[in-house]
RNA sequence: GUCUCCGUAGCUCAGUGGAAGAGCACCUGGCUUCGAACCAGGGUGUCGUAGGUUCGACUCCUACCGGGGACUCCA
């Protein structure tokens, strides 16, 4: 890797000026290609130890470098405060270009930094009372993005559903459902939503409401996800938890710990002892549990099948992880290995107007509808475009548009353009050959060029990504390297065959865009969405046939 | 009141302590060749405010200002 080239470079240079160099040397492709293809920090952040200012220092290593004869490098100059930045020659991406070919779709930008750990992803978590919303949609498609990434740097993923299967909820829904099935309008508090009277009209006479209200809203859970091709390994039932005594078993580890109090007739836990600001009940004065009592065990449990938990909770639960990381420290877990992200909500725009979301009021929008309209491949990119971090609007008109303004449009389009290219050499007779006998040399066009830098940030995107938990980030680089293509393929000076174009730069070409088609697959692939072979229908499609004939 | 997320170009949003970005919108130009559903060029910023740490802060810390959300013996 260049990067580690540069940084021996670096290093022996320091060595020689009488410095130690420090662990972490900085080195990054700046923003400005003026300054270089690469630039270290390294006079600037040892200058103090040098005893002289970084710019006299920058040039005293330079001197050291430029000693050492390395290859692929053109020319070092101190820059700025002291930057050393670096101009190499193209030779260093043309390495990045056989590694891309080399991986291939299956293994682009996969890693084994995580190898040997095991992590839990829990997402979605919806009670299972009523159909999934738009609302859910985003913590559904942003933790199988998560859990996908996590596999990418090799980590030992589960997929896991929870469900609140008990307690106060699932009554009150079930009375709802049969108040509807009597004709009667749920009581106060009650499950107000118009799919409670259409279930109530499905529901059989002489059904539990309880019990088939949770097979109901089940099957719509899961029917919802695979539409967006999302699966769990594990869906995880709260009543198993009383059922097998788990939930005894951990509230007994508290008591015996001293970390509980009785007050009121109510069992309290002393989570303020952990960070928490308030203490919480456990059991009520009227004996029942709390939320988050059974949620403890659950927790606890899932410590003990995984070495890292990583939570997608909606903004409306962020007041509720100090509570549970208090409770897990006090169960003799490690509170830093539950990682909780936080989910902003999602306001989803019809007709120029914000759609509010609530269950219980009825006026929601189902996941399930928003990906009859939009698709599965737009309604996954459409959530993973934005940090998670920050409030979302969802756009359904952008989110069908077939124009470069839809992010989805404009990538997906990237690999079918490659495709067709592709397809046309093949149908000129123009076979690739070995990536061993051809010369990749010729690539030398400043399209080319930028193709190759971008291709080459990825793995590193896919690492940051998966270490900050966020996907967007893989999205955005995609984004890039989609418009890289369409800015190489567009321009009239860079067709693959042709006048002008001789068979060795066929050759590079053809490699060139298989190994920018491999980035796109590959990303696409993990984040969910498909990369088509033609973005056209297949009436579409006839009719351009027939235009050529 | 407490906690939390957000505040960056006209708009929507990116931005690992290193030298401010993209798309949209707007203007101009570009199809006899592999997809013009596209591309090229053109310019805008007190990075909410004020301090602090640092050689260096959009980034880290503190306090404010503005907006969203959460603060039940609900789940």
């Amino acid at each position: 890797m260049i990067q580690q080239h540069l940084r021996d470079a670096l290093v022996a240079a320091a060595e020689a000026e009488g410095l130690s160099a420090p662990s972490e040397i900085g080195l990054e492709q700046p923003a400005n290609r003026d300054h270089g293809d690469w630039s270290s920090n390294l006079a600037l952040a040892t200058s103090k130890q040098a005893g002289t200012n970084p710019r006299e220092l920058a040039g005293r290593l330079i001197a050291q470098l430029e000693s050492q004869d390395l290859s692929h490098v053109d020319s070092i100059d101190v820059a700025g405060p002291g930057f050393i930045n670096f101009r190499l020659h193209n030779t260093w991406l043309l390495d990045v270009l056989t590694g891309v070919v080399a991986e291939g779709v299956e293994n682009f930008g996969s890693s084994a930094i995580n190898a040997g750990a095991s992590i839990n992803v829990e997402f979605v978590s919806a009670n299972p009372t009523g159909p999934l919303h738009a609302g859910h949609g985003r913590g559904a498609v942003y933790g199988d993005a998560l859990a996908a990434l996590l596999e990418w740097t090799g980590y030992d993923v589960t997929r896991e559903c929870y469900l609140n299967d008990r307690g106060v909820q699932m009554q009150v829904f079930g009375q709802s459902l049969a108040a509807r099935k009597a004709g009667d309008t749920p009581e106060d508090g009650g499950y107000m939503g118009q799919y409670i009277i259409d279930w109530a009209e499905e529901m059989p006479d002489d059904a539990d409401p309880v019990e088939w209200g949770y097979a109901r809203a089940l099957r719509d859970h899961k029917e919802t996800l695979a539409l967006l091709g999302i699966e769990f390994d594990v869906w995880f039932s709260e009543r198993s938890l009383v059922s097998d005594g788990k939930l005894e078993a951990s509230l007994g580890v508290l008591k015996d710990r001293g970390m509980v109090f009785e007050d009121g007739g109510a069992t309290w836990l002393r989570s303020t002892d952990f960070g928490d600001d308030k203490d919480r009940v456990l059991v009520k004065s009227d004996g029942s549990y709390t939320y988050l009592t059974p949620d403890i065990a659950y927790h606890h449990d899932k410590f003990s099948r995984a070495d890292e938990l990583v939570n997608v909770w909606g903004a409306d639960h962020h007041g509720y992880i100090p509570r549970m990381k208090a409770a897990m420290e006090m169960l003799g877990n490690d509170r830093d290995k539950l990682d909780v992200q936080i989910t902003q909500m999602v306001k989803l725009m019809r007709n120029g107007e914000e759609v509010k979301m609530a269950k219980r009021t009825g006026e929601l929008v189902e996941l399930r509808e928003l990906v009859a309209e939009v698709g599965a491949d737009a309604t996954r990119f459409t959530y993973l475009l934005q940090s998670t971090d920050s409030q979302q609007t969802f756009d359904l008109a952008l989110a069908v548009s077939q124009a470069k303004d839809n992010p989805v449009f404009a990538t997906q389009y990237a690999h079918a353009r490659i495709r067709r290219v592709q397809a046309k050499a093949a149908e000129a007779g123009v076979e690739r050959k070995p990536l061993d006998e051809v010369d990749l040399t010729v690539l030398v066009h400043e399209r080319e060029i930028e193709l190759l830098r971008v291709l080459f940030r990825g793995p590193e995107v896919v690492e940051i990504a998966a270490r900050e938990r966020a996907p967007h980030r893989v999205v955005g680089w995609v984004r890039d390297l989609a418009s890289a293509v369409h800015s190489f393929y567009q321009n009239n000076e860079c067709y693959v065959m042709g006048d002008g174009v001789s068979p060795e730069l066929t050759q590079a070409r053809l490699w060139l865009i298989e190994a920018a088609r491999i980035g796109l697959a590959a990303t696409l692939g993990r984040l969910g969405v498909s990369a088509p072979e033609s973005m056209w229908s297949d009436e579409a499609e006839a009719a351009m046939g027939s235009d050529d004939d």
